[in-house]
RNA sequence: GCGUCCGUAGCUCAGUCAGGACAGAGCAGCGGCCUCCUAAGCCGCAGGUCGGAGGUUCAAAUCCUCCCGGACGCGCCA
């Protein structure tokens, strides 16, 4: 099936390739500024007039007329100063495409991505600490991201990169260790690398653990303890992974020095002051990178080659990894490290989303993992509710800073956006409800009024719109949306009544608009993993 | 200093990539609407030099240049 603006864009396209010189041309159709004018909007003839040496408005009278008479779909083709066109589609096409969705009781998404693999990395935070609302935003998002390109067709794979290699996880033991100690009795001071985290005092006190034990066994037990944590988190937020990679395991010493030996070959290697860098600046990065220190030990950037290759090796289409922006300076290192070892980086794609700031009543809480003063996600979620974080994270563009305050997300849950999307599914669920299958009429020949009209063309171009959500991967772009659409249709709940047993015909008519936009809230609900509630 | 991102209504933000018809929401403010499918809703009013200045264009929030303000990054940390 074709969506509404798709079947114009292919019109129109064929129009310029087939009356016009023209190639390359895109062809302009949009939704008008607002419904009155039309269901779509092309601007066309204003971009090519120039081109072509001709009038503006005349070729939109020579555009419309061809439309009309290659689109049976479209009702109506008026050309408007100073040379646009709007298109208007029948009612009878409208309700051909309702009844179809209704009956297959399903929004039919393109499978386009039936034929490839794609592996989506996020969250990776390390294993120092509980999750923090930061984290949360990056998790939501990659997830959503995942879901969407699952909903297409792909095969999709969600993975998390555990960081538990380097000197961080040392530095974890011994402030677990500190903390023993203290729980002893003794006073202890903390070094400014340590974790000072609240977190570890909690840890301290399990019965597993004493003093006596090793830096590196007491690394071992809180790095595992906090992993599961941070899973029990993300499930919270009804996230679960298909992988779980540890450095550890895919950096390991012979993996490293099979990268080196590769890097070598093609001479970008070299030894400067006991150490071995990597000729990034020649491909791309501001400057050459350290792979191994002085001291012989790997630097996180060769460990992340490690991990890298292994991606590549394992066959998949596209991979996409998800950053928090405070790395985004290392995007370049990664992507000229990977060119350096021969991968086809344009397979590897790095999203990245802006932090989360965080307010207590208006004030900014600073957030530090070392610091141990931070917001948890699991507390955000207790709070709040998964539907709630999920929904809000979503409701900014991932490029925008984000500002929560704890406050205003707790005390005024009534406000909150995902409830005006849930209320307008429970409103439509009680309206199905309450007609039962009393309502059996034909419809094929019905006329839409023009709230019902708007209402059914703008859920015909919601898969269109999801494939461009997800070429763009916003998947905020989707709350947006469904916002719009339940506000639509609140409008339209309190002006028309849809059960009338005077009049069959058109109740069945807006019952069946009343389950296509169920469906719809529905599909979009479940893409975003928000609950879609018959009752609330 | 260099780099990336951000700057749109009192507040939080869509819209910027693919330039077009009077710049849109939500919240906060003010005023209305429940004998009727859930008022977690609806309607109306008010609110803007799209950070600033130039430039390109028939047309700029959108593209280009410069400037101002903010966040982040620029380790042999991860």
């Amino acid at each position: 099936m074709k969506f509404p603006k798709k079947l114009c864009e292919d019109t129109v396209l064929e129009y310029i390739r087939t009356k016009t010189p023209l190639s390359g041309v895109p062809a302009g159709v949009e939704l008008p500024p607002n419904t009155d004018l039309g269901d779509l909007a092309i601007a066309l003839p204003l971009r090519i007039a120039k081109k072509l040496q001709k009038n503006p408005m005349e070729i939109a009278q020579d555009l419309a007329e061809y439309l009309l008479s290659n689109r049976p779909e479209l009702e109506a083709v008026e050309v408007a100063k100073p040379g646009f066109l709007n298109c208007r589609f029948s009612d009878r096409y409208l309700i051909k495409e309702m009844l179809r969705i209704v009956d297959a009781d399903s929004l039919e998404l393109p499978q386009i991505g039936q034929d490839s693999s794609i592996l989506i990395e996020f969250v990776s935070a390390n294993p120092t600490g509980p999750l923090h609302v930061g984290h949360g935003r990056g998790a939501i998002y990659g997830d959503v991201l995942a879901r969407l390109f699952q909903a297409f067709g792909y095969r999709v794979e969600k993975e998390y990169y555990v960081n538990d290699g380097g000197s961080q996880i040392e530095r974890l033991g011994r402030s677990l260790k500190l903390r023993l100690k203290e729980e002893a009795g003794a006073t202890v001071d903390f070094e400014s690398e340590l974790y000072k985290g609240k977190y570890l005092k909690k840890l301290a006190r399990r019965p597993e653990i004493d003093v006596s034990m090793s830096v590196e066994e007491l690394a071992k037990f809180s790095k595992k303890e906090i992993l599961s944590w941070i899973f029990d988190s993300l499930k919270k937020s009804r996230i679960e992974f298909d992988n779980t990679v540890f450095e550890s395991e895919v950096a390991s010493r012979s993996k490293i020095e099979r990268i080196i030996e590769k890097l070598a070959a093609v001479d970008l290697v070299y030894e400067k002051e006991e150490a071995l860098f990597l000729k990034t600046s020649s491909l791309g990065d501001d400057k050459d990178r350290v792979l191994i220190r002085g001291n012989g030990e790997p630097t996180y950037f060769i460990n992340d080659l490690a991990y890298h290759l292994n991606k590549f090796d394992r066959g998949y289409d596209r991979m996409i990894n998800v950053w928090g922006h405070d790395h985004h300076g290392y995007q370049q290192r990664l992507l000229s490290g990977m060119e350096a070892l021969g991968c086809e980086k344009s397979r590897l794609e790095i999203k990245l989303y802006q932090l989360v700031d965080l307010y207590r009543a208006g004030e900014p809480v600073k957030m530090s993992t070392r610091a141990g003063e931070f917001v948890t996600l699991d507390e955000l979620l207790e709070e709040v509710g998964a539907d709630a974080v999920r929904f809000n994270f979503l409701t900014k563009n991932h490029n925008s800073p984000l500002d929560f305050d704890i406050d205003v997300a707790t005390s005024r849950t009534e406000e909150n956006p995902v409830y005006y999307v849930q209320y307008a599914h429970t409103r439509l669920a009680s309206i199905l409800r309450k007609a039962g299958s009393d309502f059996e009429n034909s419809v094929v020949g019905s006329e839409l009024s023009k709230a019902s009209h708007d209402l059914v063309f703008k859920t015909l171009c919601f898969p269109g719109f999801l494939e461009d959500v997800l070429k763009g991967r916003e998947p905020h772009k989707i709350t947006f949306w469904l916002r719009e659409l339940a506000s639509k249709f609140h409008t339209f709940y309190v002006e028309h009544r849809v059960i009338n047993y005077e009049d069959e015909e058109l109740t069945t008519l807006r019952l069946k608009l009343v389950e296509l936009l169920k469906l719809t809230l529905k599909t979009g609900l479940n893409l975003l993993d928000v609950r879609a509630p018959d009752k609330m």
